[in-house]
DNA sequence: GGATTCGTCTCATAGCGTGGGATCATAGTG
DNA sequence: CACTATGATCCCACGCTATGAGACGAATCC
């Protein structure tokens, strides 16, 4: 550890032994988890007697351990979606420092994309907001997020309509729309050029959960009224790298 | 606390306050949520940076906090139908110990029932045994869980048959399985008469969570064969009670 | 600019968790 | 059935470590 972090080693050692607890699907003995983390038979005990009378864990018969109540309740409040979105906080603000850009992190609820972070310059005349939700069929991370559905779960999508021109440009035909998704799974990133609003772009790539799936994505968007249009697809790597940063941080136990 | 077992103090507060964070949905600071659960300020903020470093928790801009990337990996490891495994480990003994029959408790996972608890006089004579999976449409505790899914995951499985008969009594038509299983809801039990195996007849209730939904079975079974038939619906109130007594304690926090 | 309020750090104190070891409780084994 | 091995549980003196009042800087509000 940083001698200049002052922490409490003696909680790190008890959720290292909860962990220990419940990552044991064998049904080692108490005693063999303890000395498998390095720590004496008695201290162990007392700190699963602790968590058993917590609630955290519950006595399964057979001498083993599950999971307890109040661990359940802890499940209820925290999602992928969260700690993601916890991940990403300040990975996005370097990356919006760095392309002066505004940076925006979504997930899908449903149908819906919501927006769980906006940052970078000019993000006060972009419409959205964090919490917001839009439609997923007309963004760059909407359609991100659709491209990575399981099967099932986008054709329902698709099927499901109807999809209304919010420009001229909206991709209102299921059948087209599945193309696009296809296309956007291919290549790895989806572009929205004016498919929301007219004079908005952007540019959304994956955030990829180690089993494939896709809870999140990211995006840079500019309005194009605005000066020079640094060619799109060059910042590409830069916002890849900051989606794989993010996935580190987040699935990195 | 009960005098007689000794317990980690300190653990069982610092996890207090990583629910009390977790809880927090208000954005109060986090001098705010210390007080709330009578805890000094310096104290709350060490606990806080040493579940920090240990990733529990995370840094969002704003100063406030949100799930850790390890504790979303504890938390992937518990499911709600281990903790009711855990909870119901203990009741369903003595409920078995009082009715000398019996008693199982099964989830559902796919198309297929698991049975996780097996318990009372004569278990061995039962072909189940924990950890088994089998056919839902054909048991007690296979009717109830399929009773109380989803409306559209029901049709779904109605939709996918096949369904083999086991026994001359094996319910085969979905459309007749469909009417049982409306019955079931309606009566809040199901039954099974030999329609496994011809001399097997089994009592099964539901598990409810909160929120409505039915994650486990609980039932109890009597070869035919044997002896006295107590009257079936007169344990129905005992095996209602062991539910509800596993709910509470699976549920509440 | 004065007054809050919050986050962070320091440090002396004592309270508490620590862990070696003793004691039960359960199996396996010859 | 005694014998042994393994694990769970309990005990207790010791010393370490978490504690929390207080100080300080920073940010915010009026």
């Amino acid at each position: 550890m940083t001698p200049g972090t002052p922490t409490i080693a003696a909680l790190g050692r008890s959720l290292a032994m909860l962990e220990a607890i419940l990552a044991d699907r064998d049904g080692r003995s108490l005693t063999a988890i303890a000395q498998a983390i390095g720590l004496p038979r008695a201290t162990a005990h007392r700190q699963v007697t602790t968590l058993v009378a917590e609630r955290f864990l519950a006595r399964l018969p057979g001498g083993h351990f599950g999971p307890g109540p109040r661990l359940l309740a802890l499940l209820q409040m925290v999602d992928a979606k969260q700690v993601i979105t916890a991940a990403a906080a300040k990975v996005l603000h370097r990356l919006a420092g760095k392309v002066g850009s505004i940076v925006q992190l979504g997930t899908l609820e449903g149908d819906m994309v919501t927006y769980r972070i906006k940052t970078g310059r000019g993000a006060k005349a972009l419409f959205t907001r964090t919490g917001l939700q839009l439609e997923a069929y007309c963004s760059g991370i909407g359609k991100v997020l659709l491209a990575w559905l399981p099967e099932a779960e986008r054709r329902a999508y698709l099927a499901a309509g109807p999809f209304v021109a919010l420009t001229a440009r909206t991709i209102t035909d299921p059948a087209l729309l599945a193309v696009v998704l296809d296309q956007v799974r291919a290549r790895g990133y989806a572009t929205d050029e004016g498919e929301i609003v007219d004079d908005l772009e952007c540019l959304a790539v994956p955030i990829f959960h180690p089993d494939g799936s896709v809870p999140a994505a990211i995006s840079l968007s500019r309005l194009t009224g605005r000066g020079k249009t640094p060619a799109a697809e060059s910042l590409l790597p830069l916002l890849r790298g900051a989606a794989q940063e993010i996935a580190a941080t987040a699935f990195t136990f």
